[in-house]
RNA sequence: UGGGGUGUAGCCAAGCGGUAAGGCAACGGACUUUGACUCCGUCAUGCGUUGGUUCGAAUCCAGCCACCCCAG
């Protein structure tokens, strides 16, 4: 009987994610890993201790042994810290493709295989499929929950380790099954917005972890046109409309951060959709990088459709996204993840924008 | 201190005697396992000020105040 060493957050998909697993007759131990030092979370945050206690509920509710792991260090290290820089830098991070990447499976992966583990698991909403020996990341049969875009960093062996027992569901199916289950957590609300801030705003969390605060800085139009005085560049993403606090009778939008003039520049809507982009650090679902220009779908955030484009590979682990539509905001710091059909094919780090088409 | 002009919410602005449009910003919410976007909602018992005319005034009249422009 295989073991499976199931990541639960407390929240109503990984339990019942726990649940399915133990109901198809493997053997099944939670765990949760606490990742913010803070005592006095509120209920809101995903690993606080009301979380630890939710979990631990629903894990004796399934009569399956449950741990709670200790990875505070680590995710300040490879999570907070990098969230932080980033920001500094004038980048947008997704802190969650990296906790995914270097936690849950890195470390988490590498500790549930130290202990004897054949498989972790996640209330992801993705598939993996083996054919011909080869792994493939599918996105969620729920078009609405899929969260492959979250997983494009996950190699051949984290595949071969890891089970998703979601990815074939609804949310409106996990959610019945929870009431079937009679978990604990069964009416819980969505989990939602940064894990590790739970009050106040990102731009705030990042000056106090950074232990300093960025200097304010100019508002330029389009033209370079001094507009007003910005609160710090690490408070502003590309598409941001509000919190600008720019009166100028339209609506307008971060269109570029200059970490080097400590700059924010905004201009109207139509100036945000740009061609393509560069992106960095490219992982390859196969593990064989992409040998010529390819046609694939793409997406360049997490709520948004993907949409048709070509990758073209380059040197050092780059790969060059042009769009069949030029798209809105793409912004540098963000994954972009290329598809064909349901099949995660790769992604990377947004780190150019192209700006105008060749 | 001679002439002219303007004063409506944080910004812009409609209104021209009948009981304060709209946009931007801000704030709140929805959406969302990232940041955004988007959507919904809220936002002047009050129209520089003091009087007057009128059934009724942001709208008409007068004084005062402030700012702007042209002449000095």
């Amino acid at each position: 009987m295989s073991r499976v060493l199931v990541a639960m957050s407390g929240g109503v998909d990984s339990s019942v994610a726990a649940w399915l697993l133990k109901n198809r007759g493997y053997e099944v131990a939670g765990v949760t890993m606490q990742i913010w030092p803070r005592e006095d979370d509120d209920a809101k945050a995903c690993c606080s201790l009301s979380a630890v206690n939710d979990a631990r509920r629903v894990a004796a509710h399934l009569q399956i042994p449950h741990y709670v792991m200790n990875f505070r260090d680590e995710f300040q290290a490879e999570v907070i810290d990098l969230f932080t820089r980033e920001y500094l830098a004038g980048r947008t991070p997704n802190p969650c493709i990296e906790c995914n990447r270097r936690l849950k499976f890195g470390s988490l992966l590498d500790k549930a295989l130290a202990m004897g583990f054949d498989y972790i698991a996640t209330g992801h909403y993705v598939r993996i499929q083996c054919r011909n020996g080869e792994y493939l990341l599918l996105t969620g049969l729920d078009p609405r929950k899929d969260q492959s875009y979250f997983l494009y960093t996950m190699n051949r062996h984290q595949l071969a380790h890891t089970l998703f027992p979601l990815g074939e569901y609804h949310k409106s199916q996990v959610r019945a099954m929870a009431e079937e289950a009679g978990l604990p957590v069964a009416h819980k609300a969505e989990s939602q917005e940064i894990c590790f801030i739970s009050e106040g705003d990102y731009g705030d969390f990042v000056e106090r972890n950074a232990g300093q605060v960025p200097p304010p800085g100019p508002f330029r139009s389009s033209n370079g046109d001094y507009l007003g005085l910005h609160r710090g560049i690490h408070r502003y993403t590309i598409g941001q409309r509000r919190g600008l606090g720019l009166a100028l009778g339209k609506p307008v939008f971060v269109t570029r951060i200059d970490p080097e003039m400590q700059e924010v520049w905004v201009g109207e809507q139509r100036e945000l959709f740009k061609p393509g982009l560069i992106a960095g650090q490219v992982n390859y679902i196969s593990g064989k990088p992409f040998s010529a220009p390819r046609k694939v779908t793409a997406k360049i955030r997490y709520a948004a459709p993907r949409v048709s484009a070509t990758a073209i590979p380059m040197k050092n682990q780059r790969l060059k996204v042009v769009f069949e539509q030029p798209q809105r905001a793409i912004t540098p710091g963000q994954a972009v993840v290329l598809y064909e059909g349901e099949q995660v094919l790769a992604g990377g780090t947004i780190a150019e924008v192209i700006e105008n088409e060749r």
